[in-house]
DNA sequence: GTGAAAGCGCTAACAG
DNA sequence: CTGTTAGCGCTTTCAC
């Protein structure tokens, strides 16, 4: 017996009236209401919401792929999402994507077709076009976090923009010897992020008539990534700049722990800039350009939740772009 | 009408006999069973897991809950799970659980109690009664790492072991004046890690016959929060510990920056051991012991599938631990 | 404002 | 081996 039926006897009521009364939809008279909670109470009543979804197409659940944990940016998107989604009374269900292979195929073919989520938020995700497809396909809202989604609503922050504006900071400075540390191109993982925040550093360096060639220097996007360009590019000190801007304060901080390492002083005989506004940037006294994970967050599910909305608005549909601030988070010096 | 009956049409048999066909339990003929196929692929068939779970009751999800993400060992025994589950067809639910709150009851109540999971794994979070409560009455198995839980199958480490182990390697080499810095007592979040690993290194000075009065000082269980304590603690050369062994390595790393910070040689004028296996470790030349995250997820998800399984068997309830191992990822050194 | 009835899409008996 | 029959627990018309 369906257990919104037991609740519905002990207040004699029917069923529908029940249902009604408890997730308070349609017309219930207040006496009537009060009579059906009190009764749900006493049984402990939990509806099932596969039943529910099973009726209303809406499963009150959102998928969320995402290619890292670990790494704070998207700990941090990670974090904020599930918060904004809960506070709304939607619940997370999360797809760690690996590089393409026969995994990630799975978790679309098997996992995202499935009309299991009201929605789904991708996260710094680059999307072949088949998976694209197949997203639009399940006829649910798509948001993208960190890079364009075709057809998709995407929040970002202006990569290129960024980029330009750090490598002017340095720029600015007095510095002329300006190394870029940054993503591989050739790693599909990170969106065009590589790509764009390369672009936003040539351009200012040619903007300030400034060579480019040998400027660039790929590494793993990481602490240790960063740590082991760090100890190749400065272990020469002939050939050490006198300024670096690193693709993510990730990479900044490692190359920081190399330069100490290497007894160089950072930041008097040294200065790094990077992206994102990571925690440890104060500790390290490094300046950063701060990406805000959290509003990028909260405004993905507001878009999200909007489109569900029964009266959703077609202007949402735009490209969004999260602020974008420079942030001192400490002090870079002109070259000696 | 519903889906699986457009395939049926289409093969030219029952429904039962195509959702047998697809679902692969039950006899079906070979031949019955390529021409039902071949009609749920002609169609671009989905089976709708609602549908399913209503009547059988499996979910084929799980639900986990978690303190935090954005710290190494819990993204990493995210990483895992996720990787873990969906091998075998599970996917991932999370709840990135508040210290107790509305917002915690919420999860509780309204998110968890319903039926939604075949199981719940719970990550370093401290329960209350209530919410053991809750959870076992759901009927579904319950699994926990990082600490015990009521009446569940339990993964952990043996903290006691690990701190005393770490604290003897210190002695042994012939370290006297030893701190340990770890997190407060009064942080529920954390387990009762922070008292066990308290706990073991008090026992080992205690065997070495040294005083532990006001050998520990609480800090935040990350690298900012080691850092504060490194800057507090190794100020005053006077009073300076040769050797440290900090409750995780997070601690120890922020510990190191602050030492170095100050000028300090690490670990020349400075030991110091941590616990958890960090991949930052070995660039702050930590010696560490390895908790296992992956490891750690890796029986969770065995351990809960096992209970799942129609042959379930009983003896899987008890408590398991997975290893501990000292591991000497670099130097630390005597005392001058 | 409330009740009765009709499903949502699927699987599990049970015959055949 | 396959078809028929009953629901799983809920929401939603549509009358009253």
């Amino acid at each position: 017996m369906s257990a919104i039926a037991d609740v519905a006897r002990l207040a004699g009521v029917a069923k529908a009236t029940a249902s009604r009364a408890l997730s308070g939809r349609g017309y219930v008279s207040e006496e009537t209401r009060r009579r059906v909670v009190e009764a749900a109470a006493r049984i402990g009543y939990v509806a099932s919401p596969n039943a529910a979804s099973l009726v209303t197409g809406r499963t009150q659940s959102v998928g969320v792929i995402i290619p890292f944990i670990s790494r704070w940016f998207f700990a941090e998107v990670l974090e904020s999402l599930e918060q904004a989604l809960l506070a709304q009374g939607y619940d997370m269900t999360l797809y760690n994507l690996p590089a393409v292979s026969d995994e990630r195929e799975r978790i679309f073919d098997f996992f995202l077709a499935r009309k299991r989520f009201d929605g789904v938020i991708s996260v710094g995700v680059e999307l072949t076009d088949a998976e694209v497809d197949l997203l639009h396909r399940l006829g649910r809202p798509l948001v993208g976090i960190g890079g364009d989604i075709p057809g998709a609503r995407t929040i970002a922050i202006d990569d290129v923009g960024a980029a330009r504006l750090a490598t002017e900071h340095l720029l600015s400075l007095g510095h002329t010897d300006i190394r870029h540390i940054g993503g591989d191109q050739a790693d599909q993982m990170d969106f065009a992020v590589h790509t764009q925040r390369l672009t936003g550093f040539n351009r200012a360096m040619q903007a300030a008539g400034l060579p480019i060639d040998g400027c660039f220097t790929p590494c793993a996007f990481t602490i240790p990534g960063g740590y082991e360009a760090g100890l190749a590019l400065f272990g020469d000190p002939r050939r050490r700049p006198t300024a670096v801007f690193a693709a993510s304060d990730e990479i900044a901080i490692g190359l920081i722990i190399a330069a100490r390492d290497l007894g160089i002083q950072v930041p008097s005989e040294l200065s790094v800039i990077g992206i994102d506004g990571h925690p440890y940037a104060e500790m390290f006294r490094l300046t950063t350009i701060e990406q805000h994970p959290r509003n990028q967050a909260r405004m993905a599910v507001e878009s999200l939740l909007a489109a569900l909305a029964p009266d959703a608005d077609p202007a949402m549909l735009g490209l969004r772009r999260a602020p974008t601030n420079l942030v001192m988070r400490s002090s870079t010096s002109a070259p000696r």
